[in-house]
DNA sequence: TATTGTTATACTCTATAACTATA
DNA sequence: TATAGTTATAGAGTATAACAATA
């Protein structure tokens, strides 16, 4: 079982990160969830049952969110050749230039708050974090 | 400036915590900002405007939350002695039973993910995210 | 029959604006 | 006048249940 140690700092930095994606988001009118769709439709063209159950959360949600982002232009449903019940998400080009740029502002969000570490302590700690997953993941 | 692998670790441990955190939340009907609440009282009593400051929320927002806590007999609204236009809020004895419960489920959740690391590695993971922190948090 | 996705419904979370009471 | 908090309102996020189309 980890120390309340390692769990109260787990938290924090839980924490302070949603604040700080919270915040980068919210000015470009983005949710949390909206930022991750996004993130993770950079390199991925799920069908929406896919993107469900990898976010956790229900099918109409993903609906529900889909729908606003494609009003928005971000991202746009396509047909799965393969199987014709089942819709692909994509993210467009618009969508792909929010992403980066959203991405941008967080290394330079995060910068202050990891300038109490050095190079050889940042590595560590990339290889620390990436040892504490689970294969799944 | 963080590098992207630096990064990408923390936006993915940020992620797979506020899933824990949500999963054990949902099963007490709890959100994750309520969650937070709950554990910022176990140790604190702040009036409504410091907690909405703390966690960045409206005191619009502040005020329902509270309301449906207070609802479930999780917290409580006290008067502010010095201050007629303050209110305190308190946790209730059954709050923090609630609380210290889901810290446990918490540890118990978190368990698995970090077997990967050995009592060494992680005082060394709790010093450099210690580290990894602006004075004000 | 089972699966994919949408729609209808209801509740929580959230911010903005307008308000009351107190400082 | 300024601050603390609530209420009214509106939109986004969420799940459950019912549904249509396809497998």
């Amino acid at each position: 079982m980890p120390s309340d140690a390692l769990v109260d700092a787990l938290a924090r930095v839980t924490f302070h990160m949603s604040g700080v994606l919270t915040r980068i988001g919210a000015k470009h009118d983005l949710s949390l969830t909206q930022l991750r769709v996004l993130g993770l439709l950079r390199d991925r063209r799920p069908r929406m049952t896919e993107l469900a159950e990898f976010l956790g959360l229900d099918k109409s949600t993903m609906s529900g969110l889909i729908d606003r982002a494609e009003r928005r232009g971000l991202v746009k449903r396509d047909k799965n050749p393969e199987d014709r019940r089942a819709v692909d998400v994509v993210i467009t080009p618009a969508g792909l230039v929010l992403a980066e740029q959203v991405y941008d502002e967080l290394r330079r969000a995060l910068a202050p708050t990891l300038s109490g570490l050095g190079p050889a302590h940042r590595d560590q700690l990339v290889e620390l974090l990436n040892a504490a997953r689970k294969p799944s993941d």
